[in-house]
DNA sequence: ATGTTTATTGCAATATTGTTGCAATAAGTG
DNA sequence: CACTTATTGCAACAATATTGCAATAAACAT
């Protein structure tokens, strides 16, 4: 028997001495979404039954347990499930309709930075790779 | 006889129209660095001289043109000449000190732009790509 | 050089985004 | 069920970014 998402989420809140509450469960459930969200987007979800702080407090709390990764997409931020929710992967966003379309082949992304964090003698915890331009509805010729 | 950075910046701006201002001169001066630059650091630069707005104004129309990349080190976004001024690179983060360590080998992240982007019938225009963990200094075993 | 046109600037006001302190509330524990 | 204390929501504040508009100065023609 499978345990869900859900189950997973409140258990990495327990393990680790955070209570489960209902601003965390329902910015969970607003943040699971199968597009990346911007934290405005969750506000607005959240209106009335969480407030714009806890929204914030949320977020800093899940993103120090792994829960969410802050992902640039031009100029802002928005937020995702980390790869223990969803799979592991980046994306090539259009500047024009904003569609984002998922890279799940991180393979080379992955062996580069073991190589090169390797070779400085970094220890890699996070990274960013997004690509911006254009998709093929809103390319010009 | 090579024209320096500074003509190729001006030229940039005239090719498209724009006017060489002492606003857009200083801030090219103050982001013209080896380290990349947060927008408070070229307007603290700038104080007296430029007024923070113009400082906002400039940046934004350097990113129009190509002059300067937006890099997202952690949470916040600090600003860098581009390619046609500096040679293309990345950059490995570290979370406790704060140094940047360029990453300038970047064959294989940009084969695979091309690689997964022709796939998708994708027009890639820019992309980032950040790592972050801790440096060699700053590892705690 | 000088005048003309109009892009650009600086200022003030405003909007957006993120943070802090603290009393009231509710989650976890025995 | 009662106790402890993490967590929430509110209000106030701080930081960051944007807009409208009159004054200024860059580019161009004369």
């Amino acid at each position: 028997m499978n345990s869900s998402d859900l189950e997973v989420f409140e258990s990495i809140l327990s393990k680790n001495g955070y209570r489960i509450t209902n601003a965390r469960k329902l910015t969970y459930r607003f943040l699971n979404s199968p597009h990346p969200q911007s934290i405005n987007e969750i506000i607005k979800k959240a209106e009335g039954n969480v407030d714009r702080v806890s929204v914030y407090r949320c977020v800093e709390l899940f993103e120090k347990l792994g829960i969410v990764n802050r992902i640039y997409i031009g100029w802002k931020y928005k937020l995702e499930l980390s790869e223990t929710f969803i799979e592991h992967h980046h994306h090539m966003s259009c500047l024009d309709c904003g569609k984002a379309i998922d890279i799940k082949d991180t393979k080379y992304i992955d062996e580069f930075i073991n190589e090169v964090s390797k070779r400085e003698g970094f220890t890699p915890k996070r990274h960013t790779f997004e690509i911006t331009g254009y998709c093929n509805n809103c390319i010009i010729e």
